[in-house]
DNA sequence: GCCGTTTTCGGCCCGACTGTTTTCAGTCG
């Protein structure tokens, strides 16, 4: 994600908190809040798009808060901000960021207690706690000052580690709360929801849902509030509850008997955007949708006593939006873009899946070629027995590129002239490819002799070094690689490590193009730390008519089952089966792979 | 402040939980 876009984001969330704080009208709060969601969702970079003068493309930045930008962008500042900032100690906007504390208590806490500088307001704002302060404020007790001196500790904490985690370890995790709450007798179904059911990369909560009948409420909430290790019961309640688990990641459950599960489901999946976009949809045809199901507009607002056969329960999805007369979007399109418009016409696409995946191009074998980076830890036979376990028609073998130093060019021809010698001597069974991983080098060469090109079908060029070099040199960079010959497969294109590394900047309408004319497929790599294309990058690549490799960039045996997590990703970014090159059949991948 | 296949004006998603209150405000998802 741009850090630029992040920032604006974060300026936005502070106008609209202090627009709470002065007690502005509520909509135009929200409007805020909204225009820095989709700022912060953008695939773009904000300050590239405000340079093209397209600023008008974000949904939900109209004319007011474009012209803010603009002014923002041209001298760094917005004089309407300030303006609105003015006797707000800027301390409130480092304490509304603690959970449980929001921009009304934080703007009490700081002006009450002359907190003034925001990098030290945490720590103050402890200090007082501890001094039993809190408790003698007027709408705070003694239970606030407790809970707000937890939280202070906790956000301390978590500034030191992130609370985020990667997809694969949520979904291990939510496996182990969902073992654990079957454990009770009166729990049916249960499912995984929320971001991990999107297939969102990175997971911030967990959320699960499960069906109960109604008299046992009470009872598997408390049996999910005694699930081993938990840091803390957030809150429990008699419809919901939420525990912190370590290493500080929140789960929230809910409970629904059989015949309103469908409307649960909705609700819990999101996203956010997607549920507010349905039913601002739905209140134009009538109806106030929530996750017990939907009421006529007329009936909206908490029923009263004896009213509850006013709402129209759904047990399944499908009846859910049946209802409204649309198809259930899949859970990966639901980001509240135009899925919604789709769904009604009947127009989604089908996305792919992962059985229509027939291999696996990018794979390292063990096979030493003196790479330049980490080899694998098994054989090449070993890597296609299980590619056709897995069902697969086809493997591509791609080692790193031999390294350059301490080779001389004709000795590098030599060793992947041995290497293809070896392959076709040794390995049995399923067809396969020779590949190879060959680093872009910071001139846009690429880190093999051009005679050593004769010793494979087909290259993935990848950037492994030199991460910050400035857009235009990097995208000069990578167009340079693009253009050699047997280049298939542009390897993880960002660069991005999840939650440790920015992806690299690049003008991606000049690779798109590249990619394009030379039928280059990106790589949607499956790792988890990488998953890289980033969806909302395969989306606009997929508009402009570009195909994608899914690849798992396996070091071992294991790692090729991580496909589905690529699949997840290219879902996201709205592919098809037709879309992806390794879902072909052999002889048309045969196909592709030697056109160029 | 944004937005339009009902609209350029008049709407704007919905509900649960908690604490401090005695009917509701603040926060969260």
């Amino acid at each position: 994600m741009h850090t630029i876009n992040q920032n604006v984001a974060s300026l936005l969330r502070s106008v609209s908190a202090a627009l709470l704080i002065k007690k502005e009208s509520r909509f135009r709060i929200v409007a805020y809040d909204k225009a820095a969601d989709a700022i912060e969702q953008m695939a773009q970079d904000i300050k590239a798009l405000w340079k093209e003068g397209k600023l008008d493309d974000v949904p939900g930045v109209g004319e007011s808060i474009r012209a803010h930008l603009d002014e923002y962008f041209k001298t760094g500042k917005v004089k309407h901000f300030e303006h609105t900032f003015k006797g707000i100690p800027a301390a409130t906007f480092t304490l509304m960021h603690v959970p449980g504390i929001g921009p009304i208590r934080a703007y009490k806490l700081a002006t009450t207690f002359h907190l003034e500088n925001p990098k030290t307001a945490v720590r103050d704002l402890k200090k007082v706690a501890e001094e039993g302060k809190i408790a003698e404020l007027e709408s705070f007790g003694s239970k606030s000052q407790t809970l707000i001196m937890e939280s202070l500790d906790r956000f301390i904490a978590s500034e030191q580690s992130p609370s985020r985690m990667l997809m694969p370890y949520a979904a291990e995790l939510a496996d182990r709360v969902i073992a654990h709450l079957k454990k009770h007798k009166s729990v049916g179904t249960c499912d995984v929801l929320g971001s991990l059911r999107r297939g969102v990369p990175t997971i911030g909560d967990i959320d699960i849902a499960c069906i109960v009948p109604e008299d046992q409420i009470a009872a598997v909430i408390k049996h999910f509030t005694e699930f081993p290790g938990l840091l803390k019961v957030d809150n429990a309640g008699g419809k919901k509850a939420s525990i912190i688990l370590p290493p500080r990641i929140r789960v929230d459950l809910r409970l629904e008997s059989d015949n309103g599960y469908g409307a649960m489901l909705q609700y819990f999946t999101g996203s956010k955007a997607h549920n507010i976009k349905l039913r601002e949809y739905a209140i134009g045809k009538g109806y106030s949708l929530s996750e017990w199901g939907i009421k006529k507009v007329e009936d909206r607002g908490p029923l009263a006593k004896g009213d509850e056969h006013k709402i129209m329960r759904f047990n399944t999805e499908e009846a859910f939006y049946g209802f409204l007369k649309m198809k259930v979007p899949p859970p990966e399109l639901r980001e509240g873009t135009n899925e919604i418009e789709l769904a009604l016409k009947d127009n989604l696409p089908n996305l792919i899946k992962l059985t229509d995946i027939k291999g696996d191009l990018h794979v390292h074998s063990d096979y030493d070629l003196k790479p330049s980076h980490d080899r694998g830890a098994h054989t090449f036979q070993e890597m296609s027995d299980r590619a056709r376990a897995l069902k697969y028609e086809y493997i591509g073998f791609s080692e790193h590129n031999p390294k350059q130093s301490g080779h001389t060019a004709s000795q590098i021809v030599d060793i992947m002239k041995r290497r293809q010698e070896y392959i076709h001597k040794h390995v049995k069974g399923l067809p396969y490819f020779i590949g190879l991983e060959v680093d872009i080098l910071p001139s846009g060469e690429i880190a093999l002799p051009e005679k050593a090109i004769d010793y494979v079908d087909y290259l993935i060029v990848s950037v492994h070094s030199s991460f910050t070099q400035s857009k235009e040199q990097m995208t000069k960079r990578v167009k340079t690689a693009l253009l050699y010959p047997k280049v298939r497969i542009f390897g993880h294109p960002t660069g991005r490590l999840l939650m440790k590394r920015e992806g690299i900047d690049l003008n991606w309408d000049v690779i798109f193009d590249i990619c394009k004319k030379r039928d280059i497929a990106l790589e949607v790599n499956s790792s988890a730390d990488r998953l890289d294309l980033p969806d909302t990058l395969v989306r606009e690549g997929l508009k402009n008519g570009l195909r994608f490799a899914i690849d798992t960039d396996s070091h071992a045996l294991e790692h090729m089952d991580t496909m589905k997590y690529g699949v997840s990703v290219a879902r996201r970014g709205w592919c098809e089966k037709k879309d992806i090159v390794n879902a072909l059949p052999l002889a048309s991948l045969k196909k592709w792979i030697h056109a160029v």
